[in-house]
Order: structure tokens, then sequence, then C-alpha cells
RNA sequence: UGGGGCGUAGCCAAGCGGUAAGGCAGCGGAUUUUGAUUCCGCCAUUCGGAGGUUCGAUUCCUCCCGCCCCAG
């Protein structure tokens, strides 16, 4: 009988919440679990970062939603503390990401380190074979191919696979979406049936310890924290043609792409081309240079197949919400896969990940290098 | 201290007698379940300064100040 319990990941949001009551309603044992994350008082107050925080993933607002969920529709409820493994495994990584010139994403470095790895052994440990999630994906045994299948749900709008990339088999077998066939509206549709408070609560966004999503307050305040001063990053701003225009204020203040925040004046838009952390130098230019045909890709992991044995037709999503362009991979490397599109894409981004689909179902991914 | 040119918001810049375009930067907001992008809004009671002409001047005149160029 305790084969069926389920595992929900509960954040307080709609959408975890509405899988619990969901899968409560079918009739299945449930244990509704929150993970605590991060500390939102840890930084309050420091280094200009807010005083107070509320809405966001792990502020206590949100636990005590989830468990008021739990408790009404009448499933057992743990918060489980995860913050050492976070901050080592998705926040350290976060800061060091940007202060060496790249752009790191978080979200899916929670998922792979936390969200589906220490909560399933958490679930495993209270009796839970299975965990469920409110992302919106869809997962599904393939017996031809003899592999779970991670795919893309029927609301592309809210598609989430490209945080989830990094599942493996084991992990996939494992999971439950609940919310693939399902829009938006239908799950708030469905939150209102259940009579859930939190029905309308809004949708979360940005870094979840990041509030405000000023990041670069966020590092600051947190290396302070850390006691560790901020490493001098600043450095010059340099044209795609070596001409230095000005100065910088340090590396992590920038991504590829990114237009706002130069500060210099040259008649057009000038945007981030390419971020040097060696020299510490910010080329920037016009947008035209912003484009490139080819990306390389490593920490590579592939889910609807074994192996990339030859060339493979497929499309990429170079960011989350972002129209998968067409493209070939290949390997390279035994963990290095390039990818050539059919159409040169903006500003491919080092840090940021690149997944493979074929139709809606996701091949693979790995970490732009 | 002869000749010529120019001085308009943080930068570039149009207007050249009728009551201050535009771009860039900046700021604010919308969008966004990563970072960006994008979109919308705001941003010179004032045109180097002082006089004068005129119903009316950033636009015409005079002087001053400051740059730049060519000649010495």
């Amino acid at each position: 009988m305790s084969n069926d319990t389920i595992a929900v990941a509960m954040s307080g949001g709609v959408d975890s919440s509405t899988v619990a009551a969901m899968l409560r309603a079918e009739g299945h044992d449930v244990i509704g679990l929150t993970m605590q994350l991060w500390n939102q008082r840890r930084l309050a107050g420091r280094e200009g970062m807010p005083e107070s925080v509320t809405g966001r993933c792990c502020s206590l607002d949100d636990v005590y939603d989830a468990r008021r969920v739990a408790k009404q529709i009448g499933i057992p409820y743990y918060v489980v503390n995860h913050e050492d493994r976070f901050e080592r495994d998705v926040v350290r990584p976060f800061v060091e990401e940007y202060l060496s010139g790249r752009t790191p994403i978080p979200c899916s470095l929670c998922n792979n380190h936390l969200k589906f790895d220490q909560l399933l052994v958490v679930a495993r440990q209270i009796g839970a074979e299975r965990v469920a999630t409110g992302h919106y994906a869809r997962v599904s045994y393939d017996e031809v191919r003899g592999r779970w299948l991670l795919k893309r749900p029927a609301d592309h709008s809210k598609d989430q696979t490209y945080f989830l990339f990094g599942l493996t088999q084991d992990q996939l077998s494992r999971t439950l979406f609940p919310l693939g066939d399902m829009t938006k509206p239908e799950v708030r549709e469905l939150a209102h049936k259940h009579g859930l408070a939190i029905a309308e609560k809004a949708d979360s966004q940005e870094i979840c310890f990041v509030p405000g999503g000023d990041y670069k307050r966020f590092i600051d305040a947190y290396l302070a924290e850390q006691g560790e001063s901020l490493p001098d990053t600043s450095g010059e701003l340099v044209t795609t043609n070596g001409e230095v225009i000005g100065g910088h204020s340090g590396i992590h203040n920038f991504t590829v792409g990114q237009r706002k925040g130069l500060g210099v004046a040259t008649g057009s838009p000038l945007y981030v081309i390419q971020i040097s952390g060696a020299e510490k130098r910010v080329i920037v230019g016009g947008d035209e240079h912003l484009y490139s045909r080819t990306l390389r890709v490593r920490r590579t992991n592939l889910i609807s197949i074994d192996d990339l044995a030859e060339p493979m037709r497929v499309t990429i999503k170079i960011r989350h919400r972002h129209e998968p362009a067409a493209a070939v991979i290949e390997r390279v490397g035994s963990d290095e896969i390039l990818a050539a599109f059919d159409e040169p894409q903006r500003a491919i981004t080092p840090g940021q990940a690149a997944v493979f689909y074929n139709g809606d179902v996701v091949v693979g991914g790995g970490w732009i290098t």
C-alpha cells in the first residue's frame, strides 16, 4: 500500500498545492513536503537588501500557505531543511559563475541537486517511492526505447522543461508532473474547486533567493555576510573593433545580450557581445554582433537517447521562453556536444543551458561554454 | 586679440523669426517561473552670458565668455 504513497513537493504556490489536492482527490496516499532552502532573513537589510520579504519561495508565508493547504486536504505535511545543500550546490555556484563572467541558471541547479535529488531521498525515507511536483512538463515511459521521456507540456507557454533537462532516468522514473496536460487557467480553476485559498496567488518569478530580482545586490550581500570581499572584477568596456570606450564596474554585472547599464551613449543601442572573464573585459557592439550559428555545451545529459552516436536534427532552446530553433547536434568530445543552427541565434550565453528537443520530447541538453 | 567656424538636456544632434525634433544614456512601469531581450511612459519653461531689434528670437544685431581651425 505504501508503494502508492506520493510525496508532493509543496512550495505554497498554486501549482504544487493543486497537485496535492488533485492526487489526494484521486485517492492516493499523499504526503506534503516543503523544502526549506534558504533563510530569507539571512541577508535582510545587508548591503541594501530589502528588510523584509514576503511571497517568495521559502518565505514563512509560503510555508504557512503550504501547511494550510495540507491541513485542508488532510495530508501529512513536513518541512525539510536543506539550506546547507542549497547554499553549497546552488547559491555558491551562482555567485561564482557571475564572478567569472558567466550567467548561471540556479533553477536548473536546484532541480538537479535538490528537488529531484534530496527530495527523492527524503521521500523514500518516509515511505514514498514517487514524488510529484507542480512543474509544467510531462513524463512517460517509452516501451520501445525502454527509456523514460521528458516532454513539453500541453501548455507550451508554461513549459518548464528547459529547467529540467538534467533529470536522470532514475529520477524521471520516480517523478510525476500532474499538471502536464493542463493550462494555467485550468489549474487555477481546479484550485478553486478544491477551495484552496491560494487559488489566485500570483505566479512566482525571479530567482527565489534573490528578493526583488536584484542579483548584483545579492552577490554583494552574500559575500559580505561570508566575510569575503567582493573581488574587483572591474575593467574595460571594449568595442568589437577593439576600441576602449569606457570602463565597467565588474563583469558580474553583465550578461550577453544585455543593453541596459552600460552607461555609454554612442547614438545607437549597444549590447554586451561577450564577457572575457580572464581579462575582465566586456566587449560591446551593435545588435548585429549578437548573432551566432553555433554553440558548444558540456556537462551534458541525454534523456530520450542513450548516446549521441551520430549527428541528429533537433530544435534547441537556448533560454527559457525561447522558441526552439532548428539545429543539428553532434558529439565532439566525451562530454561535449556541438550544435549548429539553421539560422543564427541571438545572444547565445555561456552559463545558460541549451536544451535539445525532438518535437515535444526532450532529447537532452547541456551547459553552454 | 588677423581670418573663419562653433557653442541647444549626461552624450550626439535638428530647428535658423512664431513660441525646443530625434537618437543614445538615465529613470519608472508592463511583460517574464533564470539572466537578458522587448514594449510603454518620463526626461531642456529653455537654447554659453549680457544687452538690442521685433507683437514675438534658439533663430537677426552688438558686446563678452569658451572651444576649434587656418594663418602668424
